[in-house]
DNA sequence: AGAGTAGTGGAACAAACGTTCAACTTTCTG
DNA sequence: CAGAAAGTTGAACGTTTGTTCCACTACTCT
């Protein structure tokens, strides 16, 4: 039974709509997503994204729980070491902005609505996953440290130095 | 010379509607900012709100920053203690959750916007005050910590305990 | 008293919005 | 080939939005 062609094209489609809106929220974040401005940035009519996505909710939530896929996936080539780590935050606050920006816009959004939750929660729980055999509360000091190194890289008026992070991160991992 | 009773008037109603913003972004996040939900909130016509604050932008922006002001004042009078540490982050996303929300929705409104970056990067700032005397990058460690801790507080089902905290800002605050 | 200033608020503007509808083409199935 | 399923799209709906305008009152100062 060969594929539906009607489906391929159409999945293609979905994909090329969730690429398009996460480039918005990169661009503008979540205020700016909205059905037309998606739609233009996609290149398709505005029918089509309430056709694949019924609402607005439907499409974040899709792309915000896609992107934090990615993320997470990102993240479990990481090796443990502060060096390795302090470069990968280097490199959120630095090249890939746009993307830690969206992924914090999540954070709040999932704040306000738990069904988006589990998604926000994933790189905690990856890591969780990755380090197995550490303390509970060294784990939980070292998550939140990064998650803070994050968050203020990204209110600095100039990305963070790997070479900068790289002391403070290794404090952090002192406890595991 | 009296003062002058239009300006004492207008004064008042400005802080009104400066009140009533915090308590919409509180409840309804940034988006649910508009002159219109506004002035509906504080009871007064939607011309008031251009009055005083001529663009929504200026409303925001003047909100979150007195926040940001009120929220680093109520930190200063705590104590340098991991219990007293841990029973201010635990009331942060209990009780003054929705506080806390606005604040980071603050920090996410600074990544894209310079001018608010002072007023979000307020209780960073006065923390190193308060806590002078420390290792540059233990501090900095505390800092990302504590960051950290809030917003995983808030994207939790249910909000912490100060005592399940107080290990982790034990462990946080070791290296000071 | 009269001029000037601060504040008030109803009405209206064009723009953007989410979403629905109905007519259509394309593709698969029997 | 007929009919069902999947996808496409322009037009339109009612609503909400930011902002402006203007006539008006309340107050201060000379």
């Amino acid at each position: 039974m060969p594929p539906d062609g009607r489906r391929v094209r159409g999945d293609r489609r979905r994909r090329e709509i969730l690429a398009a809106t996460l480039r918005v929220v990169e661009r503008d974040g979540v205020a700016g997503v909205s059905h037309r401005s998606v739609a233009r940035e996609a290149g398709v009519p505005t029918t089509s994204t309430t056709y694949y996505y019924a609402t607005l909710d439907d499409l974040l939530i899709a792309t915000l729980t896609w992107s934090a896929e990615e993320m997470a996936a990102s993240f479990r080539e990481v090796p443990l070491t502060p060096a390795a780590v302090a470069r990968f935050i280097a490199d959120a606050a630095g090249q890939h902005r746009g993307r830690t920006l969206a992924e914090y816009e999540l954070y709040l959004l999932a704040a306000r609505r738990p069904e988006l939750r589990p998604a926000a929660r994933r790189w905690i729980s990856l890591m969780a996953e990755v380090a197995d055999g550490w303390h509970p509360v060294a784990l939980r000091a070292v998550l939140a440290g990064l998650d803070g190194l994050l968050i203020q890289a990204l209110i600095a008026d100039f990305p963070p130095m790997a070479e900068d992070l790289e002391p403070v991160v290794s404090l952090l991992m002192l406890g595991g």
